[in-house]
DNA sequence: GTCGCTGTGTAACCATGGTTACAGACGGCC
DNA sequence: GGCCGTCTGTAACCATGGTTACACAGCGAC
């Protein structure tokens, strides 16, 4: 297939567990597997859809969130270069229909592989480990993902997700209720509150965070509201 | 161990897979594993706590939550005879904590297989099988609940709830609420507002239903409050 | 410049659901 | 019967957050 050097070495750069595979599995891959070059934006999969086969992001990186009726949307997790996909990964298991949305975050490049060639890889040791870690892994993420939207609070919330990306964030009030499953006015009014406390300080499209220890007790315990 | 034969053979009739690994691999299981007989609501893990071993549950149910700060728990799954805790499995996999709650909703019986027998025994292929297709089957369930949580509105949610037990039910309005992660004076505003509506028939510790479709109506679209 | 788009500020309103605070009902036990 | 514990009914109140509806500011295209 069409196999651009320095792409198919990217791809081995990011998932080295292609390289501990025996070569002809590796071949077997290659020679099936499709690739794909997405735009910023592209919906690679929706709820209710089968699955067709399992990513591997080279470059970009994939959204995947869950979709309310009302056009409202909260986000599961990320897939970025190296990592897999575990709604991917069940659905090929356990032949099921997706449930959730999957959509590129910036241009994408990736290599699809059928489902059948996935399930034959599946009986390499390596490649299973390499699915059965990063699939470990998420499970805590989606715990933590459930405590939020149950029991915390979304200024709270808001706290959380503005530290540990630096003193200034280029983001868009509606940007950061996307994140958060909320709605751009909820935003604007916690943020307005932040600044009134002088937590942070605002502009358009840009955020600086002038108390990191504030936001940060703010996130963890007790509010401070309207 | 202390093997009772009638509890081996239980063991062995719920985990076909036990019977599918070499005999000394099941071997080594048995002789390592430590068995446990449990009374209901006794706590077997929590939060932070490191994780002990992976269980096996040979009788009863184990039901694993999120604990909210206030008291307030919200149910993430259960695991039933022949089941597995992928948030055990998860832990133990990528050495971490337990970032949810475990206790016994009945007597139970179950085989521990301590950490070092439980990596051991990952690396046969039919066990390792047998974690993986477990694990993809919940990711799904997971998903729902974070659905649930972050979108459907509380009435909802109960109406689901109650479909799909039978006409009468034994439950007290404190048993709903938790298991649905809300408090008891909700759940009797809901229900009184379902009777006023003839869908059920409230009772003491019970609780009749009479509409199921309406009730699955109700589940899937609008509500009507108050 | 001015048109128009995107992003922001803001206020009033409303729906949802949690909190507090009782009263009473049922059933078991003495 | 009387006492007590559990379960239920209910109402008032409040906090949270979503909805509606604007006004306006910044900025690029023309």
């Amino acid at each position: 297939m069409n196999t651009d050097p320095a792409s198919r070495q990217q791809l081995l750069d990011n998932y080295p567990v292609l390289q501990q595979l025996p070569a002809a599995a590796l071949a077997a891959i290659e020679h099936s597997a499709q690739w794909l070059q997405v735009p910023a934006g592209a919906t690679l999969f929706d709820e209710l859809q089968a699955c067709q086969g399992f990513p591997f992001v080279v470059r970009g990186t994939i959204r995947v969130s869950k979709c309310a009726p009302n056009g409202r949307e909260l986000p599961l997790y990320r897939v970025a270069a190296g990592e897999t996909c575990i709604i991917s990964s069940s659905c090929l298991l356990a032949s099921e229909q997706y449930n959730a949305r999957g959509t590129t975050e910036s241009e994408t490049l990736l290599m699809l592989l059928p489902k059948t060639v996935f399930d034959a890889s599946m009986a390499e040791p390596a490649f299973r480990n390499f699915i059965f870690h990063l699939f470990a892994e998420r499970i805590a993420e989606l715990m933590q993902l459930i405590e939020e939207v149950a029991f915390r609070k979304l200024d709270q919330r808001l706290a959380t997700l503005l530290l540990g990306k630096g003193r200034l964030l280029q983001v868009t009030h509606q940007q950061l209720a996307d994140e958060l499953g909320s709605v751009r006015e909820m935003i604007s009014r916690l943020l307005k509150n932040f600044a009134d406390q002088g937590l942070v300080r605002l502009g358009r499209e840009q955020l600086e965070i002038l108390d990191p220890a504030g936001l940060r007790q703010l996130a963890s315990s007790g509010s401070a509201r309207l």
